[in-house]
DNA sequence: GTGGTCTAGACCACT
DNA sequence: GTGGTCTAGACCACA
Protein backbone atom coordinates (compact mmCIF):
# COMPACT_ATOMS: atom_id res chain seq x y z
CA UNK A 1 0.00 0.00 0.00
CA UNK A 2 2.72 2.23 0.69
CA UNK A 3 4.17 3.36 -2.55
CA UNK A 4 5.70 6.79 -1.09
CA UNK A 5 8.74 7.18 1.05
CA UNK A 6 9.95 10.69 2.50
CA UNK A 7 12.79 12.05 0.67
CA UNK A 8 14.53 12.86 3.86
CA UNK A 9 15.21 9.79 5.42
CA UNK A 10 16.91 6.18 3.25
CA UNK A 11 14.17 3.70 2.55
CA UNK A 12 15.80 1.22 4.84
CA UNK A 13 15.59 3.02 7.81
CA UNK A 14 11.84 4.10 6.95
CA UNK A 15 11.03 -0.04 6.79
CA UNK A 16 12.65 -0.28 10.02
CA UNK A 17 10.89 2.23 11.50
CA UNK A 18 7.73 0.47 10.12
CA UNK A 19 7.98 -2.64 10.76
CA UNK A 20 9.62 -1.92 14.69
CA UNK A 21 5.90 0.22 15.00
CA UNK A 22 4.18 -3.26 13.79
CA UNK A 23 5.84 -4.95 16.65
CA UNK A 24 5.19 -2.46 19.26
CA UNK A 25 1.51 -1.88 17.99
CA UNK A 26 1.35 -6.17 18.28
CA UNK A 27 0.45 -6.54 15.16
CA UNK A 28 3.87 -9.06 14.63
CA UNK A 29 3.83 -10.50 17.73
CA UNK A 30 7.47 -12.34 19.18
CA UNK A 31 8.14 -15.44 17.85
CA UNK A 32 6.70 -14.65 14.70
CA UNK A 33 8.28 -14.22 11.50
CA UNK A 34 8.68 -11.30 9.87
CA UNK A 35 7.24 -11.16 6.20
CA UNK A 36 10.40 -12.46 3.57
CA UNK A 37 12.38 -9.97 2.44
CA UNK A 38 11.39 -11.26 -1.04
CA UNK A 39 7.66 -10.39 -0.30
CA UNK A 40 8.28 -7.48 1.10
CA UNK A 41 10.22 -5.84 -1.76
CA UNK A 42 7.37 -6.61 -3.83
CA UNK A 43 4.79 -5.67 -1.85
CA UNK A 44 6.52 -2.83 -1.31
CA UNK A 45 7.91 -1.83 -5.20
CA UNK A 46 11.41 -1.50 -3.42
CA UNK A 47 14.74 -3.46 -3.99
CA UNK A 48 15.30 -6.80 -1.74
CA UNK A 49 19.02 -5.79 -0.84
CA UNK A 50 17.15 -2.49 0.76
CA UNK A 51 14.48 -4.38 2.48
CA UNK A 52 16.98 -6.72 3.64
CA UNK A 53 18.91 -3.53 4.89
CA UNK A 54 16.36 -2.72 6.84
CA UNK A 55 16.08 -6.41 8.69
CA UNK A 56 19.61 -6.18 9.10
CA UNK A 57 19.37 -3.09 11.27
CA UNK A 58 16.60 -5.09 13.53
CA UNK A 59 18.63 -7.83 13.71
CA UNK A 60 21.47 -5.51 14.79
CA UNK A 61 19.56 -3.88 17.74
CA UNK A 62 18.85 -7.63 18.83
CA UNK A 63 15.14 -7.36 17.66
CA UNK A 64 15.00 -10.08 15.45
CA UNK A 65 16.65 -13.09 14.93
CA UNK A 66 17.61 -14.87 11.11
CA UNK A 67 16.85 -18.42 10.78
CA UNK A 68 18.95 -19.81 8.31
CA UNK A 69 16.43 -21.09 5.83
CA UNK A 70 13.47 -20.24 7.22
CA UNK A 71 13.43 -16.39 7.89
CA UNK A 72 13.38 -13.52 10.25
CA UNK A 73 11.51 -14.21 13.43
CA UNK A 74 10.86 -11.71 16.27
CA UNK A 75 12.64 -12.29 19.36
CA UNK A 76 11.40 -12.64 22.91
CA UNK A 77 11.14 -9.42 24.76
CA UNK A 78 11.49 -7.13 21.24
CA UNK A 79 8.77 -5.39 22.42
CA UNK A 80 9.17 -4.08 25.93
CA UNK A 81 12.94 -3.13 24.37
CA UNK A 82 12.07 -1.37 21.50
CA UNK A 83 9.29 0.35 23.98
CA UNK A 84 11.63 1.40 26.11
CA UNK A 85 14.56 2.07 23.65
CA UNK A 86 12.27 4.57 21.93
CA UNK A 87 10.78 6.22 24.69
CA UNK A 88 14.26 7.03 26.15
CA UNK A 89 15.12 7.92 22.44
CA UNK A 90 12.06 10.57 22.18
CA UNK A 91 12.25 11.81 25.58
CA UNK A 92 15.98 12.70 25.47
CA UNK A 93 16.28 13.79 21.67
CA UNK A 94 13.54 14.83 20.00
CA UNK A 95 11.27 16.13 22.50
CA UNK A 96 13.63 18.67 23.79
CA UNK A 97 14.34 19.39 19.84
CA UNK A 98 10.32 19.90 19.60
CA UNK A 99 10.30 21.94 22.43
CA UNK A 100 13.01 25.06 20.80
CA UNK A 101 11.25 24.89 17.47
CA UNK A 102 7.74 25.55 19.41
CA UNK A 103 8.88 28.31 21.45
CA UNK A 104 11.34 29.74 18.53
CA UNK A 105 7.86 30.08 16.60
CA UNK A 106 6.45 31.54 19.37
CA UNK A 107 3.57 29.04 18.83
CA UNK A 108 1.41 28.43 21.89
CA UNK A 109 -0.04 25.20 23.99
CA UNK A 110 -3.31 26.34 23.47
CA UNK A 111 -2.33 26.22 19.28
CA UNK A 112 -0.99 22.61 19.76
CA UNK A 113 -3.98 21.20 22.40
CA UNK A 114 -6.34 22.68 19.59
CA UNK A 115 -4.82 20.97 16.81
CA UNK A 116 -4.74 17.56 19.08
CA UNK A 117 -8.71 17.92 19.20
CA UNK A 118 -9.22 18.41 15.50
CA UNK A 119 -7.32 15.41 14.76
CA UNK B 1 30.08 29.54 18.51
CA UNK B 2 28.66 26.63 16.53
CA UNK B 3 31.64 24.40 15.10
CA UNK B 4 29.59 21.30 15.22
CA UNK B 5 27.03 20.32 12.66
CA UNK B 6 25.10 17.23 12.84
CA UNK B 7 25.85 14.41 10.77
CA UNK B 8 22.14 13.83 8.93
CA UNK B 9 21.91 17.04 7.44
CA UNK B 10 23.67 18.77 4.42
CA UNK B 11 25.39 21.28 6.57
CA UNK B 12 24.81 24.00 3.78
CA UNK B 13 20.75 22.88 4.93
CA UNK B 14 21.32 23.41 8.74
CA UNK B 15 23.55 26.94 8.14
CA UNK B 16 19.82 27.98 5.90
CA UNK B 17 18.11 26.96 9.32
CA UNK B 18 20.45 28.49 11.31
CA UNK B 19 19.68 32.45 8.99
CA UNK B 20 16.38 31.55 9.07
CA UNK B 21 16.12 31.41 12.26
CA UNK B 22 17.92 34.47 13.06
CA UNK B 23 15.35 36.43 10.61
CA UNK B 24 12.76 34.92 13.10
CA UNK B 25 14.69 36.22 16.24
CA UNK B 26 15.55 39.46 14.73
CA UNK B 27 18.75 39.37 14.79
CA UNK B 28 19.37 40.12 11.40
CA UNK B 29 16.42 42.57 10.47
CA UNK B 30 14.93 43.02 6.97
CA UNK B 31 16.10 45.49 4.88
CA UNK B 32 20.04 44.65 6.23
CA UNK B 33 23.11 42.45 4.51
CA UNK B 34 23.56 39.08 5.59
CA UNK B 35 27.11 38.20 6.56
CA UNK B 36 28.94 37.62 3.22
CA UNK B 37 29.91 34.35 1.55
CA UNK B 38 33.49 34.77 2.74
CA UNK B 39 33.02 35.89 6.22
CA UNK B 40 30.62 33.57 6.83
CA UNK B 41 32.74 30.40 5.37
CA UNK B 42 35.79 31.56 7.45
CA UNK B 43 33.52 31.97 10.78
CA UNK B 44 32.03 28.68 10.24
CA UNK B 45 35.08 27.02 9.41
CA UNK B 46 33.45 25.85 6.21
CA UNK B 47 34.22 26.26 2.47
CA UNK B 48 32.70 29.34 0.44
CA UNK B 49 30.79 27.14 -1.88
CA UNK B 50 29.02 25.49 0.94
CA UNK B 51 27.83 28.48 2.65
CA UNK B 52 27.11 30.03 -0.59
CA UNK B 53 24.96 27.18 -1.58
CA UNK B 54 22.67 27.82 2.20
CA UNK B 55 22.33 31.42 0.57
CA UNK B 56 21.08 30.39 -2.65
CA UNK B 57 18.50 28.47 -0.96
CA UNK B 58 17.24 31.69 0.67
CA UNK B 59 16.89 33.63 -2.45
CA UNK B 60 15.09 30.63 -4.42
CA UNK B 61 13.14 30.99 -0.69
CA UNK B 62 12.20 34.68 -1.61
CA UNK B 63 13.53 35.58 1.83
CA UNK B 64 16.72 37.79 0.58
CA UNK B 65 18.10 39.07 -2.69
CA UNK B 66 20.47 39.51 -4.12
CA UNK B 67 22.24 42.57 -4.65
CA UNK B 68 24.89 42.36 -7.67
CA UNK B 69 28.36 43.44 -6.49
CA UNK B 70 26.92 44.44 -2.91
CA UNK B 71 25.89 40.71 -1.07
CA UNK B 72 22.49 39.92 0.05
CA UNK B 73 19.94 41.73 1.77
CA UNK B 74 17.19 40.44 3.87
CA UNK B 75 13.60 41.42 1.92
CA UNK B 76 11.09 43.24 3.20
CA UNK B 77 8.30 40.56 4.56
CA UNK B 78 10.42 37.81 4.85
CA UNK B 79 10.30 37.51 8.60
CA UNK B 80 6.64 37.07 8.90
CA UNK B 81 7.10 34.98 5.94
CA UNK B 82 8.79 32.77 7.59
CA UNK B 83 7.21 32.62 10.32
CA UNK B 84 4.11 32.19 8.70
CA UNK B 85 5.97 29.48 6.53
CA UNK B 86 7.06 27.42 9.08
CA UNK B 87 4.36 27.22 11.88
CA UNK B 88 2.37 26.15 9.16
CA UNK B 89 4.74 23.40 8.42
CA UNK B 90 5.25 22.31 11.96
CA UNK B 91 1.61 22.07 12.78
CA UNK B 92 0.38 20.26 9.62
CA UNK B 93 3.07 18.21 8.90
CA UNK B 94 5.52 17.51 11.83
CA UNK B 95 3.62 18.09 14.70
CA UNK B 96 1.04 15.17 13.94
CA UNK B 97 3.70 12.43 13.23
CA UNK B 98 4.91 13.47 16.65
CA UNK B 99 1.41 12.95 18.00
CA UNK B 100 0.95 9.82 16.05
CA UNK B 101 4.26 9.02 17.33
CA UNK B 102 4.10 9.69 21.29
CA UNK B 103 1.15 7.83 21.10
CA UNK B 104 2.02 4.75 19.68
CA UNK B 105 4.83 4.75 22.79
CA UNK B 106 1.78 5.00 25.12
CA UNK B 107 3.20 8.55 26.09
CA UNK B 108 1.00 11.36 27.17
CA UNK B 109 0.68 13.93 25.05
CA UNK B 110 -1.04 16.36 27.64
CA UNK B 111 1.79 15.22 30.33
CA UNK B 112 4.37 16.43 27.56
CA UNK B 113 2.20 19.61 26.87
CA UNK B 114 2.41 20.69 30.19
CA UNK B 115 5.40 20.20 30.62
CA UNK B 116 6.09 22.17 27.83
CA UNK B 117 4.31 24.34 29.16
CA UNK B 118 6.59 25.20 32.56
CA UNK B 119 9.35 25.23 30.80
CA UNK C 1 29.57 16.58 -29.71
CA UNK C 2 29.04 19.65 -28.45
CA UNK C 3 32.85 20.51 -26.76
CA UNK C 4 31.82 23.84 -27.27
CA UNK C 5 30.17 26.15 -24.75
CA UNK C 6 29.01 29.64 -25.23
CA UNK C 7 31.02 32.39 -23.02
CA UNK C 8 27.55 34.30 -21.75
CA UNK C 9 25.96 31.45 -19.66
CA UNK C 10 26.91 28.70 -17.15
CA UNK C 11 27.15 25.61 -18.38
CA UNK C 12 25.16 23.63 -16.00
CA UNK C 13 22.29 26.18 -17.63
CA UNK C 14 23.65 25.40 -21.20
CA UNK C 15 23.50 21.52 -20.15
CA UNK C 16 19.74 22.20 -18.99
CA UNK C 17 18.96 23.60 -22.27
CA UNK C 18 19.79 20.94 -24.41
CA UNK C 19 18.58 18.16 -21.97
CA UNK C 20 14.95 19.94 -22.17
CA UNK C 21 15.92 20.24 -25.93
CA UNK C 22 16.43 16.55 -26.02
CA UNK C 23 13.06 16.56 -24.23
CA UNK C 24 11.11 18.49 -26.28
CA UNK C 25 12.64 16.77 -29.42
CA UNK C 26 12.08 13.52 -28.19
CA UNK C 27 15.19 12.03 -28.11
CA UNK C 28 14.80 11.12 -24.90
CA UNK C 29 11.70 9.73 -23.43
CA UNK C 30 9.54 10.03 -20.69
CA UNK C 31 9.73 7.30 -18.28
CA UNK C 32 13.44 7.05 -19.26
CA UNK C 33 16.37 7.54 -17.65
CA UNK C 34 18.82 10.80 -18.25
CA UNK C 35 22.76 9.97 -19.17
CA UNK C 36 23.98 9.14 -15.54
CA UNK C 37 25.78 12.21 -13.96
CA UNK C 38 29.21 10.58 -14.70
CA UNK C 39 29.01 9.88 -17.97
CA UNK C 40 27.79 13.29 -19.58
CA UNK C 41 30.01 14.45 -17.56
CA UNK C 42 32.73 12.46 -19.66
CA UNK C 43 30.73 12.84 -22.51
CA UNK C 44 30.89 16.73 -22.50
CA UNK C 45 34.22 17.15 -20.52
CA UNK C 46 33.06 18.73 -17.48
CA UNK C 47 33.03 18.21 -13.89
CA UNK C 48 30.55 15.81 -12.46
CA UNK C 49 28.80 18.20 -9.95
CA UNK C 50 28.53 20.38 -12.75
CA UNK C 51 26.35 17.89 -14.89
CA UNK C 52 24.90 17.19 -11.38
CA UNK C 53 23.61 21.23 -11.32
CA UNK C 54 22.08 20.74 -14.54
CA UNK C 55 20.01 18.15 -13.66
CA UNK C 56 18.96 19.57 -10.34
CA UNK C 57 17.54 22.61 -12.14
CA UNK C 58 15.36 19.80 -14.36
CA UNK C 59 14.40 18.45 -10.97
CA UNK C 60 13.58 22.09 -9.47
CA UNK C 61 11.44 22.16 -12.15
CA UNK C 62 9.89 19.47 -11.77
CA UNK C 63 10.58 17.95 -15.39
CA UNK C 64 12.64 15.06 -13.49
CA UNK C 65 12.31 13.20 -11.05
CA UNK C 66 15.45 11.63 -8.72
CA UNK C 67 15.11 7.73 -8.16
CA UNK C 68 17.37 7.37 -5.04
CA UNK C 69 20.58 5.31 -6.22
CA UNK C 70 19.32 4.99 -9.55
CA UNK C 71 19.24 7.71 -11.42
CA UNK C 72 17.31 10.87 -12.91
CA UNK C 73 13.91 10.04 -14.52
CA UNK C 74 12.11 12.51 -17.14
CA UNK C 75 8.58 12.34 -15.59
CA UNK C 76 5.17 11.68 -17.69
CA UNK C 77 3.78 15.38 -18.83
CA UNK C 78 7.71 16.50 -18.77
CA UNK C 79 7.64 17.11 -22.71
CA UNK C 80 4.13 18.98 -23.12
CA UNK C 81 5.21 20.83 -19.61
CA UNK C 82 8.10 22.33 -21.22
CA UNK C 83 6.81 22.57 -24.77
CA UNK C 84 3.73 25.36 -22.73
CA UNK C 85 6.57 26.63 -20.86
CA UNK C 86 8.97 27.39 -23.35
CA UNK C 87 6.03 28.75 -26.01
CA UNK C 88 4.90 31.27 -23.43
CA UNK C 89 8.22 32.36 -22.58
CA UNK C 90 9.01 32.98 -25.99
CA UNK C 91 5.65 34.69 -27.39
CA UNK C 92 5.38 36.66 -23.71
CA UNK C 93 8.58 37.98 -22.85
CA UNK C 94 11.34 36.45 -25.99
CA UNK C 95 9.38 38.00 -28.97
CA UNK C 96 8.04 41.74 -27.83
CA UNK C 97 11.55 42.47 -27.10
CA UNK C 98 12.53 40.59 -30.71
CA UNK C 99 10.04 43.12 -31.69
CA UNK C 100 10.79 46.27 -30.46
CA UNK C 101 14.27 45.47 -31.65
CA UNK C 102 13.19 45.35 -35.42
CA UNK C 103 11.65 48.43 -35.40
CA UNK C 104 14.07 50.78 -33.45
CA UNK C 105 17.10 48.72 -36.04
CA UNK C 106 14.30 49.65 -39.02
CA UNK C 107 14.84 46.50 -39.97
CA UNK C 108 12.48 45.01 -42.72
CA UNK C 109 10.43 42.09 -42.88
CA UNK C 110 11.59 41.30 -46.04
CA UNK C 111 15.04 41.14 -44.72
CA UNK C 112 14.29 38.98 -42.20
CA UNK C 113 12.42 36.41 -44.45
CA UNK C 114 15.45 36.71 -47.09
CA UNK C 115 17.85 35.35 -44.52
CA UNK C 116 15.38 32.94 -43.51
CA UNK C 117 15.14 31.37 -47.02
CA UNK C 118 18.69 31.50 -46.46
CA UNK C 119 18.86 29.05 -44.22
CA UNK D 1 12.34 55.61 -14.49
CA UNK D 2 13.72 52.90 -14.70
CA UNK D 3 14.51 51.17 -11.50
CA UNK D 4 14.90 47.57 -12.72
CA UNK D 5 17.45 45.41 -14.44
CA UNK D 6 17.09 42.02 -16.12
CA UNK D 7 18.86 39.37 -14.07
CA UNK D 8 20.48 38.03 -16.70
CA UNK D 9 22.87 40.84 -18.00
CA UNK D 10 25.18 43.26 -16.43
CA UNK D 11 23.46 46.77 -15.59
CA UNK D 12 26.27 48.34 -17.51
CA UNK D 13 25.66 46.81 -20.71
CA UNK D 14 21.93 47.21 -20.33
CA UNK D 15 22.55 50.55 -19.76
CA UNK D 16 25.11 51.30 -22.66
CA UNK D 17 22.27 49.72 -24.62
CA UNK D 18 19.68 51.90 -23.22
CA UNK D 19 22.01 54.81 -24.36
CA UNK D 20 22.61 53.32 -28.20
CA UNK D 21 19.20 52.93 -28.67
CA UNK D 22 18.88 56.69 -27.51
CA UNK D 23 21.58 57.50 -30.47
CA UNK D 24 19.51 55.52 -32.84
CA UNK D 25 16.31 56.64 -31.94
CA UNK D 26 17.65 60.32 -31.84
CA UNK D 27 16.60 61.16 -28.53
CA UNK D 28 20.52 61.77 -28.39
CA UNK D 29 21.60 63.57 -30.96
CA UNK D 30 25.02 63.65 -32.47
CA UNK D 31 27.77 66.28 -30.82
CA UNK D 32 24.98 66.30 -28.04
CA UNK D 33 26.71 65.32 -24.67
CA UNK D 34 25.38 62.80 -22.46
CA UNK D 35 24.10 63.23 -19.29
CA UNK D 36 27.13 63.31 -17.06
CA UNK D 37 27.87 60.24 -15.21
CA UNK D 38 26.74 61.16 -11.93
CA UNK D 39 23.70 62.38 -13.00
CA UNK D 40 22.64 59.25 -14.40
CA UNK D 41 23.95 57.25 -11.60
CA UNK D 42 21.19 59.11 -9.42
CA UNK D 43 18.96 58.96 -11.39
CA UNK D 44 19.32 55.06 -11.91
CA UNK D 45 20.07 54.60 -8.45
CA UNK D 46 23.38 52.66 -9.77
CA UNK D 47 26.88 52.95 -8.63
CA UNK D 48 28.77 56.11 -10.39
CA UNK D 49 31.34 53.13 -11.52
CA UNK D 50 29.08 51.59 -13.22
CA UNK D 51 27.37 54.16 -15.29
CA UNK D 52 31.03 54.87 -16.22
CA UNK D 53 31.96 51.69 -17.36
CA UNK D 54 28.63 51.74 -19.74
CA UNK D 55 30.08 55.13 -21.08
CA UNK D 56 33.61 53.45 -21.23
CA UNK D 57 32.00 51.03 -23.47
CA UNK D 58 30.53 53.26 -25.76
CA UNK D 59 33.89 55.43 -25.68
CA UNK D 60 35.80 51.92 -27.33
CA UNK D 61 33.47 51.34 -29.65
CA UNK D 62 34.19 54.90 -31.45
CA UNK D 63 31.12 55.98 -30.56
CA UNK D 64 31.26 58.65 -28.19
CA UNK D 65 33.96 60.82 -27.18
CA UNK D 66 35.54 61.81 -23.94
CA UNK D 67 36.14 65.27 -23.43
CA UNK D 68 38.08 66.40 -20.80
CA UNK D 69 36.90 68.48 -18.10
CA UNK D 70 33.46 68.46 -20.24
CA UNK D 71 32.26 65.48 -20.66
CA UNK D 72 30.70 62.48 -23.04
CA UNK D 73 30.04 63.69 -26.77
CA UNK D 74 28.55 61.45 -29.43
CA UNK D 75 30.85 61.57 -32.13
CA UNK D 76 29.71 62.09 -35.85
CA UNK D 77 28.68 59.35 -37.28
CA UNK D 78 27.67 57.26 -34.68
CA UNK D 79 24.53 56.93 -35.39
CA UNK D 80 24.77 55.01 -38.92
CA UNK D 81 27.52 53.49 -37.34
CA UNK D 82 25.34 51.73 -34.23
CA UNK D 83 22.89 50.91 -36.82
CA UNK D 84 25.09 49.15 -39.50
CA UNK D 85 26.84 47.20 -36.54
CA UNK D 86 23.61 46.00 -34.48
CA UNK D 87 22.25 45.25 -37.77
CA UNK D 88 25.03 43.41 -38.25
CA UNK D 89 24.99 41.67 -35.40
CA UNK D 90 20.95 41.13 -35.51
CA UNK D 91 20.83 39.04 -38.12
CA UNK D 92 23.71 37.26 -38.00
CA UNK D 93 23.39 36.41 -34.44
CA UNK D 94 20.69 36.79 -32.63
CA UNK D 95 18.56 36.02 -35.96
CA UNK D 96 19.76 32.82 -36.41
CA UNK D 97 19.29 31.67 -33.17
CA UNK D 98 15.52 32.48 -32.67
CA UNK D 99 15.20 30.78 -36.21
CA UNK D 100 16.50 27.90 -34.19
CA UNK D 101 14.42 28.06 -31.00
CA UNK D 102 11.11 29.11 -32.96
CA UNK D 103 11.62 25.79 -34.54
CA UNK D 104 12.31 23.42 -31.85
CA UNK D 105 9.06 25.01 -30.41
CA UNK D 106 7.25 23.60 -33.76
CA UNK D 107 5.77 27.78 -33.89
CA UNK D 108 5.57 29.28 -37.29
CA UNK D 109 8.64 31.71 -38.03
CA UNK D 110 5.67 32.96 -41.15
CA UNK D 111 2.90 33.52 -38.78
CA UNK D 112 5.39 35.46 -36.11
CA UNK D 113 7.02 37.55 -38.95
CA UNK D 114 3.24 38.72 -40.25
CA UNK D 115 2.52 39.58 -36.73
CA UNK D 116 5.45 41.52 -36.69
CA UNK D 117 4.34 43.62 -39.73
CA UNK D 118 1.19 43.95 -39.14
CA UNK D 119 2.06 45.79 -35.59
C1' DG E 1 26.03 1.24 -10.22
C1' DT E 2 23.51 5.90 -8.81
C1' DG E 3 23.58 10.92 -6.91
C1' DG E 4 25.03 14.09 -2.73
C1' DT E 5 28.23 16.65 -0.14
C1' DC E 6 32.34 18.91 0.92
C1' DT E 7 36.92 20.79 0.27
C1' DA E 8 40.65 23.66 -1.69
C1' DG E 9 41.73 26.62 -4.90
C1' DA E 10 41.38 29.15 -9.13
C1' DC E 11 39.40 32.62 -12.12
C1' DC E 12 35.82 35.79 -13.42
C1' DA E 13 32.21 39.49 -13.49
C1' DC E 14 30.02 43.05 -11.15
C1' DT E 15 29.70 47.27 -8.16
C1' DG F 1 34.66 44.50 -1.72
C1' DT F 2 30.61 41.24 -3.46
C1' DG F 3 28.83 36.54 -5.40
C1' DG F 4 29.24 32.98 -9.50
C1' DT F 5 31.36 29.33 -11.86
C1' DC F 6 34.31 25.61 -12.60
C1' DT F 7 37.67 22.05 -11.61
C1' DA F 8 39.82 17.98 -9.43
C1' DG F 9 39.37 14.91 -6.17
C1' DA F 10 37.68 12.77 -2.05
C1' DC F 11 34.25 10.41 0.71
C1' DC F 12 29.60 8.91 1.67
C1' DA F 13 24.79 7.00 1.36
C1' DC F 14 21.63 4.55 -1.30
C1' DA F 15 19.78 0.66 -4.22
Amino acid sequence: MTLEWKEDQPIYRQLRDKVAAQIIKGSIKEGEPLPSVRNVAVDLQINPLTASRAYQELVDEHLVEKKRGLGMYVLKGARSKLLTLEKKKFLEEEWPEIQARVQALGLDVKDLIKNLKKK
